[in-house]
DNA sequence: TTCATATATGAACATATATTCATATATTGG
DNA sequence: CCAATATATGAATATATGTTCATATATGAA
């Protein structure tokens, strides 16, 4: 939120009242940074995939890999995105490494997103 | 759906019951794609701001551009990529183009956004 | 220890993308 | 018609990103 708001309203010539109150309840450019972070890491085709199968239960990276049909070096990247992210998070057992879901919400943002698609 | 889904459950020596399982359901190859698409055109931080922005009410395009203190070529930019994902609507008035949400799912998708942000 | 396996990672390359600049289009007022 | 305003768009540029390749790390087996 900028302090300059008052100024900025009376010079702009336009619909001040309306510039105004989009500024309100602003969400911080923090928040917004990470919101744009979050939805992109899901903007991907295989990232999607991974999530996807990732919903049917917890899959080891190999695992993965032969599913979506994709080289090993490949998706250990795209998890590593996804874990950053905290879509997933993981286990080891041994040498395997056991990837799952980090919580619901992610199989509601998924959904949120059909949600849209199916309506357009 | 693959038709190969039973030769490759047989060929892969790791967990083939966990791999056929993740690829049962599995989404379509065009649902993945503009799944992928929509996440990412709200994957960036300009076009979560116009989205904000329009929650509050529909907005032309100078105002956003005031209010995002940005210029009038990128936010026109920016509003035909989100048009194309049919995230926002628009009306025409004169030389005045108004735009707004296409629809309440938008928000919902935000906010489910910020549901997985609060949580991590 | 030595070898095989599972995963991670850095560099490189090709592609995608956000913004800016210049300009085009369209609408209104004089 | 002409000028001003609101918006759209194409080209250019800088930056970000996904995959591959080669290689590193780590664990378990012999």
């Amino acid at each position: 939120m900028h302090d300059s708001d008052f100024e900025l309203c009376e010079e702009c010539n336009y619909h001040p009242q309306r510039i105004c109150l989009a500024r309100q309840q602003l969400l911080t450019d923090n928040i917004v940074f990470q919101l744009a972070e979050t939805f992109k890491v899901v903007g991907d085709p295989t990232r999607i995939k991974i999530l996807h199968a990732l919903s049917k239960g917890e899959m080891c990276v190999c695992d993965i890999a032969e599913t979506l049909n994709m080289g090993q070096s490949a998706i250990s990247h795209q998890l590593r995105v996804l874990r950053n992210a905290r879509l997933v998070k993981f286990r080891k057992d041994g040498k395997t490494v056991w990837y799952s879901l980090d919580d619901d919400h992610v199989v509601a943002l998924l959904c949120q997103g059909l949600e849209h698609i199916s309506h357009s």
